[in-house]
DNA sequence: TCAAAAGTGTTTCAAGTACACCCATGA
DNA sequence: TCATGGGTGTACTTGAAACACTTTTGA
């Protein structure tokens, strides 16, 4: 009952890419390949669309076994499949981009792979067309930030303002006057201010906040702009 | 020389969800399947990623194929891989939207395939995932079109005012303030005025405008809000 | 002359932006 | 006590929204 079994199959992969935030710069988790082709050059996670899985399912697996976190904001980025892209095998791939709590992968701490985090624009050479993948998750990454909060999934349940801020500017490589942006962050309803301090990183301390899920969930589908417009170049798609 | 000779091989296909806009509603073409499996079903066009082309080359070809139009906007929207989602053999498909000026279509009339247009809201039933597909490509769209002026793809070179408006209106089925919206558009240096009218649609006539070219290439990097931002809800991706 | 669509201006209100100082604390 | 980062308020400017009437012309 195949119907369609003169046409061309080819290899589906998936690649990851992880973002993480260490509270100055983004970073992105590579690895050292442990198998050929191109074995110990850097590249994104990846790995092969299995017969019964979705490639979100696949997607998933992949970041599971590198990080051991399940339930992760995951979203499809780009499908690369020029011809050649490998040299030696016709590969699809579909690229991913995922948010982590960088500290939450920290205990992890993978043997079974050589993984590494790198400062988004200070990352070792890359095989394939994997640097093409990066830059467009990057543009998604941003253009979606935009309009919706999700660059809160890239910290810790607590957090604080600072915090924030330092991530929308790494994110967007601007300087953010944070007077007016923790104003237009206060103003969502967002946030919910907690009576505890962090007190890591300044003397003073900065009080820490939680997201107010029920707002959030609404805001997911709905418009809100927290970078002022004229920070908003060069988002893609 | 093959690497992953034990990784599973799958069939790679490309549909296409194609906007056009005949003045008053947004419509999308769908075909009459000629060949098995769901023969004589209504569903999106499309087809498998050959060896030798890249997907969006495959998208291109089969847009093509069914419209004889080259150089449309075309965008990836997403992957459709649910192991079981046809039937009776693993199919993976990536879906494409394409913006094309309806008019430009209708004096091709294809022979080969049996090809209609429907209102985005009041199609037939569809096989497989496809309606799936048509509201991830709606909500992509509406998405897109908030930052950048891509609707003007689905309107002729020379058009008017009130075409646009009515465009917007019914890609994002509001009501627009035409003086709030022909301000907004004007202030954009985007169009320019030709002396000409359209005399089609009213006894009085609206003047026809085109795009500035150079300013639009900008615009495609650039932030430009078109529409009020309570209308955008629902936005998806 | 009238019906039908095109086109035009002003006021009000909300949001964005620019800008500088005091506070709390650990070292 | 001082160096460090956290936190707060106001005036100004710009953009968004609400709103109604006149113009043109073919039938």
């Amino acid at each position: 009952m195949e119907h369609y079994k003169d046409e061309p199959k080819t290899l589906l992969a998936v690649d990851c890419i992880i973002f993480g935030f260490n509270g100055e710069s983004l970073q992105i988790l590579l690895i050292k390949r442990g198998f050929e082709p191109e074995i110990n050059k850097w590249s994104l996670m990846g790995g092969f669309v299995q017969p019964d899985e979705s490639p979100d399912g696949a997607a998933s697996r992949i970041l599971f076994k590198l990080t051991g976190l399940q339930d992760v904001y995951m979203e499809q980025s780009a499908v690369f499949g020029k011809p050649h892209r490998e040299k030696m095998d016709r590969v699809v791939s579909i690229s991913y981009f995922a948010l982590i709590d960088i500290r939450e992968y920290q205990h992890i701490n993978s043997q079974e792979f050589k993984a590494k985090w790198f400062p988004i624009d200070e990352y070792p050479e890359l095989i394939f067309d994997h640097v093409d993948m990066i830059n467009t998750a990057k543009r998604l990454l941003r253009s979606k930030a935009a309009l919706y909060p999700i660059l809160f999934e890239l910290l810790p349940e607590k957090f604080t303002l600072p915090q924030i801020s330092n991530l929308y500017e790494a994110v967007y490589e601007i300087v953010i006057d944070k007077r007016n942006f923790n104003r237009k962050l206060l103003s969502s309803n967002l946030l919910i201010k907690l009576k505890e301090k962090d007190r890591e990183n300044s003397k003073k301390g900065a009080f820490f906040f939680v997201i107010d899920k029920d707002v959030y969930k609404e805001h997911i589908v709905t418009f809100l702009r927290f970078l002022p417009s004229w920070s908003a170049q060069d988002m893609g798609k």
